[in-house]
DNA sequence: AGCCGATTGTGATTATTGTCACAGGTGTAC
DNA sequence: GTACACCTGTGACAATAATCACAATCGGCT
């Protein structure tokens, strides 16, 4: 595999050595992903999570046939449904590549059957999730504490990648309004 | 210490002999507090999490001297400010007494520096961090998919304790919409 | 019971956001 | 280039929620 950037990020979780990583690395796979294709999708039990190397990953709730954007994965960020693997329960949520995209599916799975014995594997895999729930639980305080106007400015202070890697269309539904009022948010400077 | 609530909890969340609760329990201080009492302030780092054992504690943020309410944890629960902990950055939140209460507080550093080797005390540990973030992320969800009659209503059906012990000016500022909207979408059964 | 403060309900008005409709712009495939 | 699909901006209007004001109710407390 070609893989330094998915080395590299998951050295920045847990600086393990090269024997934990090659045991690490024989439960990922790569995935080359056209804009559209999924990685999770609604009614499956979430059993992977994903580290993005190149393009986004985009996780999409339906609800009554609109779509709401939760979360936009990029380059060198993990992503899953948490809840999804920590119930057992089938998905909610599709997680999806939003445009042409390549990402390393890690086997929650094989991961705990296999290596959950070795300390830093476990550590891994504890600090991505505690990441994922901390990066979601700041997302969600956008909604619980800012009106829409305050949310956009917020995120183009914090997070501009955003704002440039991600239509106003696509934007919309992840700050809670609709694409005629997130243009009009925008327009007044 | 008469804390057979506390150990039942502890169990229901790590099922521990009796030398590893006693470690951990080692950890752990009783606190009876009036309404208003904080075991969190804003400012503050947030070095412990808090079990309630009656009454409830409610998290709040001050908004330009508006008060919001994030959370409130009721009897057999746990609490606290798991970014402000992990991050090492002062609480943006306070928790205190909803009403008058008995807690109990665990000490993180004191639990981290002495019996973290013990895997039973990790366990137990990680699993109380992972349930409050689900728990943060579930609250958020009302937020991002719902519109406020839709909170309401789903808050009626899902957590109607909530609904008994908070009063509606409490509950508002936590569903997101002003007291009197509130008012009114009660008033339409 | 009667008082007092806190809480809740409700009307009138304003502000914000959603919905609908359509015009213009951009990029891609043929 | 042309056609087409998709995205963005904007106006008119409707729906929803906030704000302000005040009346009614509720809950301790003496």
């Amino acid at each position: 595999m070609d893989n330094e950037p998915l080395i590299n990020a998951i050295k920045a979780v847990v600086d393990m050595p090269d024997e934990d990583m090659a045991m690490l690395l024989s439960c990922v796979t790569r995935h080359e992903l056209k804009k559209g294709d999924a990685v999770l999708e609604v009614g499956q039990v979430c059993r992977h999570f994903y580290f993005v190397d190149e393009g986004y990953l985009r996780t999409w709730y339906n609800k009554d046939g609109i779509v709401i954007n939760l979360n936009f994965t990029f380059e060198k960020g993990f992503t899953s449904n948490l809840r999804s693997f920590k119930s057992r329960n089938p998905s909610e949520y599709t997680i999806e590549a939003g445009e042409k995209a390549i990402v390393y599916i890690f086997d929650w799975d094989k991961i705990a059957s296999q290596h959950i014995d070795l300390p830093l594997m476990a550590l891994f895999v504890r600090r991505v999730a505690v990441r994922l729930l901390l990066a979601s639980e700041e997302h969600s305080e956008l909604f619980k504490i800012y009106t829409p106007a305050e949310r956009y400015h917020f995120i183009e202070r914090n997070n501009p990648r955003l704002l440039q890697r991600i239509s106003l269309s696509q934007l919309a539904s992840y700050i809670g309004v609709t694409r005629e009022t997130l243009s009009r948010i925008r327009s007044k400077n």
